[in-house]
DNA sequence: TAAACATTTTACCGAATAGTACAAACTAAC
DNA sequence: GTTAGTTTGTACTATTCGGTAAAATGTTTA
């Protein structure tokens, strides 16, 4: 084998932040060349399917970045109140208080949504449920838990959107700061249950 | 004037249409063509300066009917609860439960945020602001109801987002929902003991 | 060293891009 | 019916697009 010093891995932020930049058809072989430093014929040779197979490969490096500090932690950390802390302030760092896109929202909304439908869905389907086992563990009930973990993840989503337009990165904060007064648990959950029976 | 049947209000429609799906930069003019069914010559006969203006006009239509249909209600109606319901309905509507895209939510976390971040701005302060003096006149804390009003549009961004991601109208159904219970004046707000936790 | 393989450079392709120029066609007013 | 002005079709730029081909260079293994 030849140097691995160029490896395809060390390519890969570089190109998630030219496709964060840029939207999918805005990144451009040239812009994605000079933000990779590697000629055409390099990025086809890691990459023989192109741009498509380029973010599929962003993609899965986001969802495993994602799996390891967020969702993993919410899943398994016995502290369930601590890792939602840990969610909220890897998060905030992550989309650096709005500034940064999520690009798997951009993609979600972009007409390029059904080429990566599945992995855009796996992204949130995983964060909606280890939000929502996190909060299950808490003691609140499963439906409840299900909707305040949709709630929240979408309140994310929506915060980067809100802030990006204003420019304001209070506003992301304030919105972290909203989730984390929601998703603590303040015992209050325990007394509704208004009939929902367990099976 | 030639016939008066293609004015250049008759093409807006389209013209929000086609960006809505493609976004700015996906949208080419053989696709501006195809959708409004004006060729070149026409486009630019009535926009100039091509598809920024064409987007400008298109902004400027999306602001004046939220203007009329939501902000203002928001603003002038007496019944603040019915002015709330009001907006939660068109929006519903408006955004085809998630099915729609928000093309100024998704401009605004475009690389051409910049080309009309003043647009977009425009957009989201005049609903935020609308929303809070709607909550003002419920009798809220217009510190909580300045809060409150931000995050109510980001859910409602947010829930386009994930409703796409998730391919599932369900999921911004049940964020109006949450928004509905949310931004009903429930009395308890004068307590101010909501929201704020310690942590 | 030499063969085998990995990587990069360079030149190239056809198609599509936004935008321009302008003559033709149409419509309304007189 | 003529004229003046508005709208549209067509042909045309110049550039950029994603992608291909293959020779040339580099690196590792034997």
């Amino acid at each position: 084998m030849a140097r691995m010093v160029a490896e395809r891995s060390d390519a890969i932020a570089s190109l998630a932040e030219v496709f964060r930049e840029h939207g999918y058809e805005g990144a451009s072989l040239a812009l994605i060349g000079k933000a990779t430093g590697l000629g055409k014929g390099s990025l086809y040779h890691f990459f023989p399917n192109g741009k498509e197979e380029m973010v599929r490969a962003v993609l899965a490096d986001i969802g495993q970045w994602f799996e390891d500090s967020v969702y993993s932690p919410l899943r398994d950390e016995e502290d369930a109140d601590a890792a939602i802390a840990t969610m909220l302030k890897e998060t905030t760092k992550y989309f650096r208080s709005g500034g940064r896109v999520c690009l798997v929202g951009a993609l979600a909304v972009a007409n390029t949504r059904d080429l990566f439908a599945q992995a855009i869905r796996g992204y949130f389907v995983g964060w909606v449920d280890a939000l929502q086992a996190a909060l299950v563990r808490q003691g609140r009930d499963v439906e409840q838990a299900r909707i305040l973990s949709e709630d929240a993840v979408l309140a994310i989503q929506g915060a980067i959107v809100l802030s990006r337009a204003l420019d304001d990165p209070a506003v992301f904060q304030r919105a972290i700061d909203q989730l984390h007064g929601r998703l603590a648990f303040d015992g209050t959950a325990l007394d509704n249950s208004s009939g929902n029976r367990s099976f």
